[in-house]
DNA sequence: TCAGAGAGACCTCTATGTCT
DNA sequence: AGACATAGAGGTCTCTCTGA
């Protein structure tokens, strides 16, 4: 079957997300609540998804603030969104990917890395999302792809050896190197709680909006800086875990993220000064990911998620 | 190629401080 | 007094690198 490049690396970022324990067992749950809210699987019902993430994260939820649950609560939440982006982008030009060395091509890795004089601070556990450019690498069989490397030889596309795979780092590098400065990079921070936290995506975006510093603080290297990208965003997604009734428009943390660069999201719908429906980042950073819209992508591409996209785990 | 070690990131709840 | 913000405590999970 014929697959372009970013719906291979759709499939390996989607497919890792399962290979996390908590990840893994928490969606044997959530599959059920996903299929009830979208029972006709329909480009509306699966993007509104983004309103009912938080309630389907909840239903994993378990009290008290065990050690288990700090470390599988915030890789599960990252986990979630991530699937649900990728979900409502197939067919497009966008993917996101959680944080992994093996699927990050090198020069986004490198124009995201901030350098705090000689020491190099990558944000390692944030989601990323990269928009690739409209070029016909993009779209035709990635085994008829033939781009060179950043030293201009030709990339080769099986590994060596008796059992040959697909270089798909190898050939991104060279693609992102080529096409780097009409790329798209939107960083995703994800947190359970907001109040306790609201100041890490405040800070970080700072730091990705300065145009410089005077202490030594430095973004990109490997001459790969966002500077040079065509479009690139800081957003915040919570769920939160901390009691809703507390939140308003006055209070600290959503003052705190309300004037970052990409937005700040919940997985519940858009409640006005406060925070958006994950949904509505969507629109709002990766809609260039194609010519239509998301509701047009979505229902060609659906039909066949108990087909080609079964690596979404919903069938 | 795989196991093991190390690094880094993960969140909830309580107590205490601070402002109105 | 009440509301809000913050610090602090604490074990586990995942990824990456190294050496066998």
């Amino acid at each position: 079957m014929m697959t372009n490049i970013i719906e291979a690396l759709r499939q390996e970022s989607v497919a890792k997300l399962f290979t996390g324990k908590v990840f893994f067992r928490s969606f044997e749950t959530w599959k059920g609540e996903i299929n009830s809210i979208t029972p006709n699987k329909t480009s509306r019902q699966v993007i509104d998804l983004g309103d009912h993430l938080s309630e389907i994260f909840r239903t994993t939820r378990t009290a008290g603030r065990g050690q288990g649950d700090v470390s599988g609560g915030g890789a599960a939440w990252e986990s979630i969104v991530c699937w649900y982006l990728n979900l409502c982008s197939i067919g497009r030009r966008s993917v996101a990917i959680k944080h992994s060395r093996a699927l990050i091509p090198d020069p986004i890795c490198d124009a995201i890395t901030v350098n705090y004089r000689n020491f190099v601070s990558n944000t390692e556990s944030d989601l990323i999302v990269i928009v690739f450019p409209d070029k016909p690498e993009y779209q035709i069989d990635k085994e008829l792809i033939h781009v060179n490397d950043a030293n201009g030889r030709p990339v080769p596309l099986f590994s060596q050896g008796r059992n040959p795979k697909y270089n798909l780092k190898a050939v991104l590098n060279a693609l992102c190197h080529r096409d780097f400065s009409e790329i798209e990079i939107h960083i995703i921070q994800c947190k359970t709680n907001w109040n306790d936290n609201a100041q890490i995506p405040m800070l970080w975006d700072m730091i990705y909006s300065a145009t410089n510093f005077r202490n030594n603080v430095t973004i990109g290297r490997n001459g790969y800086s966002i500077a040079n990208i065509a479009q690139f965003s800081y957003s915040f997604v919570t769920v939160p875990t901390s009691r809703i009734t507390s939140i308003t428009p006055n209070s600290t943390c959503v003052k705190r993220v309300s004037n970052i660069s990409g937005g700040n999201y919940w997985g519940r719908p858009t409640q006005n000064n406060v925070a958006s429906s994950i949904k509505e980042m969507l629109l709002r950073n990766l809609s260039r990911g194609h010519g239509q819209n998301f509701l047009t992508t979505l229902q060609t591409e659906l039909q066949r998620l108990n087909t080609e996209y079964t690596f979404f785990g919903l069938s």
